[in-house]
Order: structure tokens, then sequence, then C-alpha cells
DNA sequence: TATACCAGCAACCTTGGGTTGCGAAGTTAT
DNA sequence: ATAACTTCGCAACCCAAGGTTGCTGGTATA
């Protein structure tokens, strides 16, 4: 039973954890107040310490105690599940269209004034007002509301 | 020493969850495999159950292992410190200025054209190329750079 | 009253966690 | 080559901690 559980998970893992410290198992042994002949039966799985070392010993790798004793299959179906849903994911469209429409405007105007520039053409167009301001308008509204929408999520 | 830690907070915890639950002391061993005075003894802070069992009682009362054995204070020191550190703050803020300045020229031009339609003026600056693209690449470049590095945060 | 339910104390037993002893294997220095 | 040092696993042993059984007291209900 204890060994099917979790009990390879408990000794690879603090045999992991101690190595990645560069420590040996007399250096763990002795932050831990406990011979070095423990440490090792843990590593080969004959027993687990007592509540207390794990405790201790969860701090000392910063792990909780939760990772120390499952296995790692156990904690991915505890993991929260990443792919949440927008609250408002039509209304976010909208801005994002909204956006685009701006930077379109924007894109057609600079383009008339490079063509302009560069082929002396001098192509005008009216509504001067209109074209220096609607497409910031534009952008900028909803760059705001699409990035505000952007952090909100359905509740679970 | 076991008992100044976490004993009193096991001990009152189980006894709350198995409350909460509106179990007997009886009914918990019969889920527990266990008889019910090992239930009596752990609520009364005597003894602690094995490892396997404490396994079985955190998915029971669907708490993780930390929020059994852990008082709440000592919960409370491990939360993470949200306050990171930017990788490059530097490079950010001259980013940050770049886009202030971008924004600046902008609402200069922008300013002018609004007085010109508000009061009839025919205030005219040359470079009108300058004053339609220089505005916007300033900002465009300097917002791009500067969200980059906002997700950016030194390695602990 | 008797019965059922609930929970704490105590004696007892077993087993699991920790210690000590020993030795093997690997590495380094002379 | 040998000696010294480091690291770690196996085994025997011990004891305390965890679990069981027995008993009892308190409370609620019929």
């Amino acid at each position: 039973m204890r060994k099917e559980i979790d009990e390879m998970n408990f000794a690879e893992r603090i045999k992991n954890e101690r190595k990645k410290q560069g420590w040996s198992q007399d250096e763990l042994a002795e932050k831990l107040y406990v011979s070095r002949q423990s440490i090792s039966k843990w590593e080969n799985g004959q027993n687990y310490p007592s509540i207390e070392i794990i405790i201790t010993i969860s701090d000392l790798f910063g792990l909780t105690i939760d990772e120390l004793l499952r296995s790692d299959e156990h904690l991915k179906q505890k993991v929260i599940k990443d792919s949440r849903q927008l609250a408002h994911p039509k209304l976010k469209l909208l801005f994002d269209f909204i956006f685009l429409a701006g930077v379109t405007l924007l894109a057609i105007k600079l383009g008339l004034l490079l063509v302009n520039k560069l082929t002396g053409f001098e192509i005008t167009f009216g509504g001067g007002f209109f074209w220096n301001f609607v497409p910031l308008i534009l952008m900028i509204g909803a760059g705001i509301g699409s990035d505000d929408l952007k952090d909100k999520y359905k509740a679970e």
C-alpha cells in the first residue's frame, strides 16, 4: 500500500533535492539532527521520517509537504486549469475590431503622406481634423477596453 | 517540541473537519479503517496518524497536507512575496521616456490642430512628415519595448 | 427505567523510525 | 602501488510512538 502510493516519490524526491543542493547524506543529516543512516533509509524507501522532520525538510527544500509526499501524477490532477475562459469574449472581439479600424485609417493616412513625399504628388484629402483625431481615438479607446477585458475571467 | 509546533493545530483541525462533515468518531474511523479510539487520540493530541492515513485524511477533507500539519501562523509566513524586481529597470525607464516624448509631440500637434479648428486661426508648421510619423514611431517602438521588459524579473 | 450514541482514559502490543556497526565502492594524494 | 578520505547501502538492535482492546461516564431518546 505504502509502496504503491508515494514511497517511491518521497524517496526519489528527497534524494534529488539533496543532490540539487550539493549536500551529502552526512551534511543533510547534520542539518536535520539525525544519523546519516536515517537519510539513507529514507532515500531507499525503507521508512519515512517523523512528522516533525518532514515539516523541517519541506522548509529546508522550499517544497510543500504535499509535494514531498504525493506522487507527481497525483499533484497533476490538482493543478488548477489554466485555460480559463474570458468573461466577455464578444465584447473583447468588438474592441479588437475597433482598434483595427483605427489602425487601418491611420495606415491609409500615413500611406498617402508617404506617397506624396516620395513621388512629389500632392494628393490631398479633406477632413484633416478627422484624419488626425479619429484613428487615435479609436486605437486608444479600444486598446484600453480590450486590455481591461483581457484580465477578466469567468468565476469558477 | 511536537506539542509546541503543530500538534494542537492538527488535533483541532481534524476534529473541526470531522464535525463540519457531521461525522462521529465512529463514522470517520470506518472511512479510514482504524479504530474509533485512534481518532480520539488524534483529536486529543496524543499521537499522529501514519503518513498513509494523513494523506487519506487530506483527500477526505479536501485540505492540503500542509494545511493539516502546519499552524495557520506558519502558513502565512510562506506567502510568496509579490514585489519582485524588474530585470532591467533603467532600460525600461528609457523606453518610458521615449514613449512620453512621442506622446508629447503628438499632443502638441493635435493641440495646434484643435486650436486652428476652434479659433479659425491658421497656424501652420512645417515638417508635416515629421509631425505625422515621428510621434507614432516613438510611441509604438517604446511601447513595445517597455511592455516586453515589464514581464522580465530577476531570477532568485 | 433501558437502550443507543458519543467520546475519553488506560493497559497492552506491535511495528516503524532511528541508531550503531560494518563494509563496499569510488576518489584523491603521496 | 598504497593510504586516506568520502559516500552510501545493508543489517542488527532498540524503543517509542501509533494502533487496538477494554472500560467507563455523559447525554439523548423511547
